[in-house]
DNA sequence: CCGGCCAAGTTGGCCAGCCAACTTCCGGCG
DNA sequence: CGCCGGAAGTTGGCTGGCCAACTTGGCCGG
């Protein structure tokens, strides 16, 4: 039953993942239910105890279902993001909250890579970098100023990219340059005068920053960014647990 | 070879990871060398392929190495902190770095949950909880105040605590309380009068916030937690792919 | 010399089975 | 009534095997 729908990538066990986050999400196993025994559900869906494990697995990566030998696996929490390019790209981000995102250039300078980007880069000293800035919007309204840092490889194509493209990573992966790994950093940083001037807030207030650094399938970095997030535009979310932990990246709506 | 240490805990798949681990971080395959085969491994370790497989999945979450069908795995970067309980617990998270943890309770309280507690720790209305706000010191300084709800089960047994215990985990895992899921989320927040005051910052001035709920194996809410830390003092570490994710809190010591 | 094709190497995925460790629950016994 | 032991149920872990999808590098022909 249940997967005649291609409702995910050719993988067997990611359908089965993505037909249960979809049932725990609905509350078929209850608030805080005991889900089927792996074995059942191999037999429900017709594949193997290894393909259910390994679906659950992902399940239990993403925080929504505990696991514990001995034990029914319980229902943790409903589904979050599932953070594989939300995280990667503001775009997509925006684009799967609903929210239209907006970016301008502010400007796009090519210069000699210094000693720390040719450490993140991992460039010969004498490289030339791009470095562009941008200010990005969310509905119209400015929530992030991020400082990107591009190898030469990959800033050639940026360089040509017309300055109103919403999108980087999008253009750039047409272009054969992916986005799959990614190492983040956040913490608090003040204002400087560009931040204020974009940003439309006093020199010195806090804002969130994240910086980035972007590698391809390869491990090939591809980019290093730093951006600066309004305070109360958006807030990072992590699930850790003994086995695995997952992030996404959401918008404020609470507190 | 290599496995006669006992370096990880009794199952074999984690043996392999960490010998793997190790070899990566002290430089054996090279800064962005290529993993030996899954095959050369398995032989290499004397067990299955399907056994090195689940280790180096470990690896990949880490984003230690990538995996890519086709390729030989390659380093991606070094060994991070291995976030299981770093990230759970302030105490253990000072002691990994090497630095003396230590703690004050200001205030312990007794009182009915509101709303929003009753959802986060999942309790009937009416129900009773306990509330600490503690400042939390990094070898002397203090960089963090903790404000944390437990639920009536939890709270007992940390009321009875002596207020000068470092750690609060670690007494409440030997009353058979288990902190093992925990969804985290970052943002940036004001600091209010008694932030300011116990931190010895102004009013208003920025602080990190780390919102934390933590469940014990059967799921059921232990903890809800609300820390915020002086910037400069910590930030949070992410790696994300489209594979998995891994999530590591570290001391600011580069900029 | 360049380009395309092909074969070898490698990882992804799936299956079937087996045992150990652990939890839960129920029934018996004190 | 309560405690304890055991059986059933469930997940963790490991093996061995098979095929598909993909990458890489070298060979061959134009």
């Amino acid at each position: 039953m249940a997967l005649d729908q291609d409702r995910a990538a050719g993988s067997l066990y990611r359908k089965v993942a993505a037909d249960l986050r979809e049932a725990i999400t609905s509350g078929s196993f209850g608030e805080a239910g005991r889900l089927p025994a792996e074995g059942a559900l191999a037999e429900q869906y017709g594949v193997s105890r290894g393909t259910v494990r390994q679906a659950l697995a992902m399940l239990r990566a993403d925080g929504l279902v505990t696991s514990r030998r001995g034990t029914r696996r319980v229902v943790l929490g409903s589904a979050r993001v599932q953070s594989f390019s939300e995280l990667l790209s503001f775009t997509h981000w925006a684009r799967s909250m609903g929210e239209e995102p907006g970016g301008r250039l502010e400007s796009l300078i090519r210069r000699p890579a210094d000693a720390a980007e040719r450490e993140q880069l991992r460039l010969e000293p004498g490289t030339e970098v791009y470095v562009t800035l941008r200010l990005r919007t969310l509905s119209g309204t400015p929530v992030m100023v991020e400082r990107t840092v591009y190898p030469p490889r990959v800033g050639e194509l940026v360089a040509q990219l017309p300055p109103d493209v919403v999108s980087h990573t999008e253009p750039l992966r047409e272009h054969g340059i992916l986005f799959t790994d990614a190492d983040h950093t956040i913490d608090v940083v003040a204002a400087n005068a560009d931040d204020a001037r974009l940003l439309t807030c006093r020199r010195g207030s806090p804002l969130l920053r994240e910086k980035r650094r972007t590698t391809d399938p390869t491990g090939t970095p591809v980019e290093w960014s730093q951006d600066r997030y309004l305070p109360g535009t958006v807030a990072f979310s992590i699930h850790n647990s003994l086995a695995s932990s997952a992030l996404s990246r959401h918008a404020r709506d609470d507190d």
